[in-house]
RNA sequence: GCGAAAGUGGCGGAAUUGGCAGACGCGCUAGAUUUAGGAUCUAGUGGGCAAUCCCCGUGUGGGUUCGAGUCCCACCUUUCGCACCA
């Protein structure tokens, strides 16, 4: 027998007992309890690099723990199929088509996920480009359309002028294209949007039902959501004989809105100066404010830059006119586009009114000040509470009485209308790229936009395409696809030629494993419901809002269709760190990265997994250290040597151990052994906690050694040598799957390790007959104690006072007062 | 600016409930084995000290406590998120 482990010929004899025993696949036990867990698919690049390997490796240790643990396990993968790269590739390298390079990058990492070791049951494998997955996206859409979630309107949309394409508002990521790094511009266009803001506050209640997700997370997603409760109030523009409706948080302040500002691009601007001297100062003034970026002019260090109309608006509360402004500091993109000014209460409004001369009303009192505020007089801005004054009928009243009463009089008068508002927008998912799924419409000169029927789907992707990016869908020039038929009238038609974001695509993928070779419906209830929601979903924290945020909205539509129970995807989502070397995110412009191949040809899959999951715990970012490898790869060799070198001895000893026939050094064995099984089981499944549960078997196989060492082969209890080896393979069978499936069979089992049961360990065999006792004087440690384990304080305490250190220490002061923490400690307080 | 998380040996990290700081691994030192190297095994390894005694030690400064890496206050540094959202 080799003293070292022969990987390669050992992965090679699993990988393809595995295959042919179908270890892998999903479990139907009715008897089981079922359990889901899933990493984030990736996108077909390739290759595999060492990001991937991080969270396939974490996912693949919880499926098959939890299959020893007796549990039905899904555990799937697929490929984010469609997008830019595979037409990017396609248009560098020339004659070779997306789709080719797409499935060609699938075969190739399929095999490098399959020689990691990773337990997955490809038989439920979906790529999100393949006709029967595409089908049930654009089914889906339709099925939007259908219910007024799906809508296309005309709006000024997020531009990528290197991708080529819009963008969702969450995919710019500080004015920059979240793929691409390039600053995105702004178009004029008409676009499919889903209806998200529908579910604005569902996604945001819910986040109470996610207690398994980071807080950070969660936060993120809520300040995304950005609700915020207000009302909306009319002003009259009596010039226009309009009302200018506005959102405010604080109608309390009404009384000293001395100014109203219109967003540049209100529509209202050019109504209000048409004709009027102002016009042309007014024009060259919002040509100025366009030309600044969105986010020098979002920015609160900004000019707040600004312009009278020359209009007047009338305060609903007092009758008061007030002047209209123009002012680069509001935009159309929340609220309505026009604000009321309080510069007394709101900062932004005080330092414009500061700058253009208007008027500064104080109407909070804050409680604590005696002297009542004038506005006038006032440096900054006061945001908070007090007792309103300069208010006719509501002066008295504090800050949330006055809201509350303000509101329902004047929602009464009419003027006020009790509104939440939020920051999130719609869902852009029109792109104007080829390879993702056509958006399934058709536009009829009789019938409209229809949507393609369910018999028509899928609506095919052409093949034959010159997909060189020009700014519009490169479908448009294929006359095959764009000329059809209205499948309402039968008449001549035109098919919408934009695709879809890929967004979308993975918006439901994790419900599609659940019954991923259904051809008449994306899923049935049923089966999705079967497994759903995941319990354990692992991927990285750029998808915070991204793609956690569509997957939970598609949720709630699935959910709103009646196809689950469950309103929310993912029960416990970990987010993993990045694999960092030298200190930053491996890259190749950095020249930094390590190929996951190179490791896995060197030292193998299980040496490459096992020091991933010990080098960091998984939710932080990890330093890769090609020492570190080396050590993973000894401690599998030690493992290895321990099990094969004493084969010999164990090989037909049983694994019964008498507890009450050991003597010292191998009860202190027997308790390490079972204490590795509690830290382990603990760790990899409560605490996900790897690189705790990995030092645990090391320190169980270092205290084996060393009791081996101690002693010869006839002093030595083989049947706990024996019980040691089973639970060390046992213990580290999710770790490194292939070498232990190898020394379970020398151990002489027939069946794989990965199909046997997870070990027990017995609450008995923890206890300790001797404990030790950390004497404390003062607080520090000075003397330890071994004493019986059922030794009563009385007698721990008399044996403390016995101690010759500690009685030269009782010489030296009065002993005040003793502290005893049973089965820990005795502390001194000696003055 | 606001908010959150983090800061522990030469390095990665552990300490789960306020109770022996530094588990485990890397690196390093010495020894065994070997012709030698590698591999392996054994012992040691936070700093100071001749020392097993003792003193110091978890970003800094204070506090609570018999006892603080852990709790509280202030500050520093790093990372992340938010940042005119009316």
């Amino acid at each position: 027998m080799q003293d070292y482990y022969p990987f390669q010929e050992v992965e090679k004899k699993w990988l393809k007992n595995w295959e042919d025993s179908d270890l892998h696949k999903t479990g139907d036990d009715p008897d089981k309890e079922n359990y889901y867990v899933l990493e984030m698919f990736p996108y077909p690049s390739g290759n595999l690099h060492m990001g991937h390997v991080r969270v396939y490796s974490i996912g693949d240790v919880i499926a098959r723990y939890k299959r020893m643990q007796g549990y039905n396990v899904l555990h799937p993968m697929g490929w984010d199929a469609f997008g830019l790269p595979a037409e990017n590739a396609a248009i560098k390298h020339g004659n070779i088509h997306p789709k080719e390079w797409t499935w060609d990058n699938i075969a190739h990492m399929k095999e490098q996920m399959k020689a990691m070791g990773l337990s997955y049951d490809w038989d439920r494998e979906v790529t999100t480009a393949a006709e029967d997955y595409y089908k049930w996206t654009q089914w889906f859409f339709t099925q939007m359309f259908n219910d007024d979630l799906a809508y296309k309107k005309e709006s000024t949309v997020n531009w990528c002028p290197s991708c080529e394409t819009v963008l969702a508002n969450e995919q710019v990521v500080n004015e920059s294209c979240e793929r691409c790094g390039t600053e995105v511009d702004h178009r004029d266009l008409e676009q499919w949007f889903l209806k998200i803001t529908d579910y604005a506050e569902r996604l945001l209640d819910d986040h109470e039902l996610l207690e398994g997700w980071p807080e950070k997370v969660k936060t993120m997603q809520k300040n995304w959501i950005g609700r915020s409760e207000g009302t909306r109030v009319n002003f009259e523009l009596p010039k226009l004989n309009k009302e200018l409706e506005v959102f405010t948080t604080r109608p309390d302040t009404l009384y000293g809105a001395t100014y109203m500002v219109l967003a540049p691009e209100h529509p209202y601007v050019s109504e209000l100066t048409a004709g009027t001297e102002k016009e042309d100062e007014v024009k060259e003034f919002v040509k100025k404010v366009k030309k600044q970026k969105e986010q020098e002019r979002t920015s609160a260090e900004t000019e707040k830059l600004g312009i009278f109309t020359g209009a007047y608006a009338e305060n609903p509360v007092n009758g008061e006119k007030i002047p209209v402004y123009i002012a680069n500091y509001v935009l159309m993109g929340y609220g309505t586009g026009a604000i009321m000014a309080v510069p007394a209460h709101d900062q932004r409004d005080f330092d414009f009114a500061r700058k253009y001369n208007i008027d500064i009303k104080a109407v909070i009192q804050p409680e604590d000040q005696e002297e009542e505020l004038v506005g006038s007089e006032m440096e900054a801005a006061y945001a908070g509470d007090g007792y309103l004054i300069n208010s006719g009928k509501y002066n008295g009243l504090k800050v949330e009485e006055a809201f509350d009463k303000m509101a329902e009089d004047f929602s009464e008068a009419g003027f006020v209308k009790v509104e939440t508002n939020y920051r999130l927008r719609d869902w852009l998912i029109s792109r104007q790229r080829y390879w993702g799924a056509p958006i399934p419409i058709v536009y009829c000169d009789d019938c409209g936009t229809v949507a393609v029927p369910e018999q028509d789907l899928p609506v095919e992707l052409p093949h034959d395409v010159e997909f060189s990016p020009t700014g519009e869908s490169p479908l448009k020039k294929v006359d095959s696809f764009v000329n059809t038929t209205c499948p309402e009238c039968g008449g001549p038609a035109k098919r919408e030629t934009d695709t879809m974001d890929t967004f979308v695509d993975s918006s439901w993928y994790f419900m599609r494993y659940a019954d991923s070779k259904n051809d008449e419906i994306p899923f049935t209830k049923e089966n999705l419901d079967n497994w759903f929601p995941v319990d354990q979903y692992i991927g990285g924290i750029e998808h915070a809002i991204l793609h956690l945020l569509y997957a939970r909205f598609f949720t709630k539509v699935v959910h709103d269709m009646d196809l689950t129970e469950h309103v929310e995807p993912f029960t416990n989502w970990l987010a993993q760190g990045m694999v960092l070397k030298d200190g930053a995110k491996m890259s190749k412009s950095k020249g930094n990265v390590v190929d996951p191949k190179d490791i896995l040809d060197e030292y193998g899959a299980d040496t490459a997994r096992l020091f991933i999951l010990f080098a960091s715990p998984p939710e932080k970012d990890l330093e890769w250290s090609d020492k570190g490898v080396e050590g993973a790869d000894r401690f599998l060799n030690r493992v290895w040597r321990f099990v094969t070198e004493n084969l010999e001895l164990i090989k037909n000893e049983e694994t019964q151990v008498d507890p009450d026939s050991l003597d010292k050094d191998a009860k202190t064995l027997y308790r390490t052994m079972h204490a590795s099984i509690k830290k382990v089981t603990e760790d990899v499944g409560e605490r996900l906690n790897f690189n705790t549960a990995i030092s645990a078997i090391m320190e169980l196989t270092n205290e084996v050694y060393s009791y081996l060492n101690d002693r010869s082969a006839e002093e030595t209890n083989t049947a706990l040598i024996k019980a040691t080896a089973e639970n060390i393979v046992l213990l580290l069978a999710p770790f490194a799957p292939f070498i232990t499936e190898e020394l379970w069979q020398y151990l002489g089992h027939q069946e794989n390790v990965h199909a046997d049961q997870w070990p027990e360990y017995k609450e008995e065999a923890l206890k300790k007959d001797e404990i030790t006792i950390v004497i404390q004087v003062n607080g520090k440690v000075r003397d330890k104690i071994n004493i019986a384990a059922d030794a009563s304080e009385e007698e721990v305490k008399a044996q403390v006072m016995e101690e010759d250190k500690i009685q030269s220490y009782l010489e030296d002061g009065n002993l005040v007062k003793t502290i005893y923490i049973p089965k820990k400690l005795v502390n001194l307080v000696i003055e």
